[in-house]
DNA sequence: GTCTATATAATGATAGAC
DNA sequence: GTCTATCATTATATAGAC
């Protein structure tokens, strides 16, 4: 609420134009396809600007990280303090005022800066302790290894996200629509209800297969 | 068994050999930032040669799609017709001299290149027919959108894969080692077969929420 | 702060000799 | 098939006027 969404530029000072376009094509394309020229070109300035504002094109990148990850922070700790996946979802399914920032997100975690890997063990912790929340309250199962079971909640949460291209192609949707999310919603729910396998015969095959190598 | 792991290159043709260097650093480092340059002195050979084998960098990266394609395919057949998951853990596990063509298989996934929209398609159609196949066997739970579900789980199966930099922070270990699919395989297996959610509380509430908006 | 003009380097691709 | 040499384009970044 209190972040402007990206969208109507005219009012918004050069600098901030520039970082806004840098998101969108950044967020699009990918660092390494987007050059800066293309950045100016839709900020409506010249290439010289950008460079002068924020010293290269590495550094624009920087400013982006700090500024979606800020964004992304901020909107968080004002959503109460529930859990992260609901909260994500309930930014996805915003109409797509937000699409940019997550497009870009997604390719911080993806393309490897570290503001997206700090990020990204931070997701970890907090799915970690929700883990641990739950399973004392008793509402979620205990796992014998609480970390690796909260990355993996965690990656489960954020791979549409991350490819949301694909998950669109598949459901018919064109990305991460808020349809697609509609889709994905129950099946989602349960499968962390029910789980995959109706008995342990899978678990138990693995833990022996394991118990057989590490001696 | 039937593929040459890549690696030793001495012997190869110097088109192979360019393939190869190429499937190397494209994975690594992504198509954008590798250049024809990079390959052909990775190769021993000209920038010249590179693009005369292949007609340009955008031709190479197709002969490489390809021939990655292939030998997942042709392995994958050659692994009895049993789940994909497994078959890729199989691979995953073996002393890295896949490794590579891994590496490349998940920027072929990420960096959207038609080749890899067909494959995944392709696994999550697999995933699908798996699900079905387990229901009726009467070891996996019923769902109520298989095609869904088999795309969740299909993301499931391939996520640590095209995240493998972060999970292998997340799990101290160096990328997708042996050791972080070690760390991985349990919690997994829990994960899919005790479910996250002890109750239908959060399956229900979805449910509940999903029909309050859709008539 | 913002521009035009330009330096400098790297890129993908071509021509033609061997 | 393979090379050297080179072209044309594009990239990031700088210099200096306004």
């Amino acid at each position: 609420m209190c972040s402007a969404p990206l969208g109507g530029n005219a009012d918004l000072t050069a600098k901030a134009r520039i970082r806004s376009a840098a998101i969108n094509l950044f967020g699009q394309a990918g660092f390494a396809r987007t050059s800066v020229r293309a950045i100016a070109a839709q900020a409506g300035v010249s290439p010289a600007l950008v460079v002068h504002h924020f010293g290269s094109k590495e550094g624009l990148k920087q400013a982006c990280d700090q500024y979606v990850a800020g964004e992304l922070l901020d909107t968080e700790a004002a959503a109460y303090d529930q859990d992260l996946l609901g909260t994500m979802q309930r930014w996805l399914a915003e109409p797509a005022a937000f699409a940019a920032e997550f497009d870009y997100l997604s390719r911080m975690i993806l393309e490897g800066s570290e503001t997206g890997d700090v990020l990204f063990e931070r997701l970890v912790d907090r799915t970690e302790a929700l883990l641990e929340h739950g399973a004392q309250a008793g509402q979620m199962s205990r796992f014998s290894d609480v970390r690796t079971t909260g990355l993996l909640v965690a990656l489960m949460g954020l791979v549409p996200l991350l490819m949301s291209r694909q998950v669109g192609r598949v459901l018919g949707e064109s990305g991460l629509s808020a349809a697609a999310l509609q889709k994905l919603a129950l099946p989602t729910l349960e499968l962390l209800t029910y789980g995959l396998y109706t008995g342990s015969e899978a678990l138990e095959a693995t833990r022996a297969a394991m118990k057989s190598v590490e001696p």
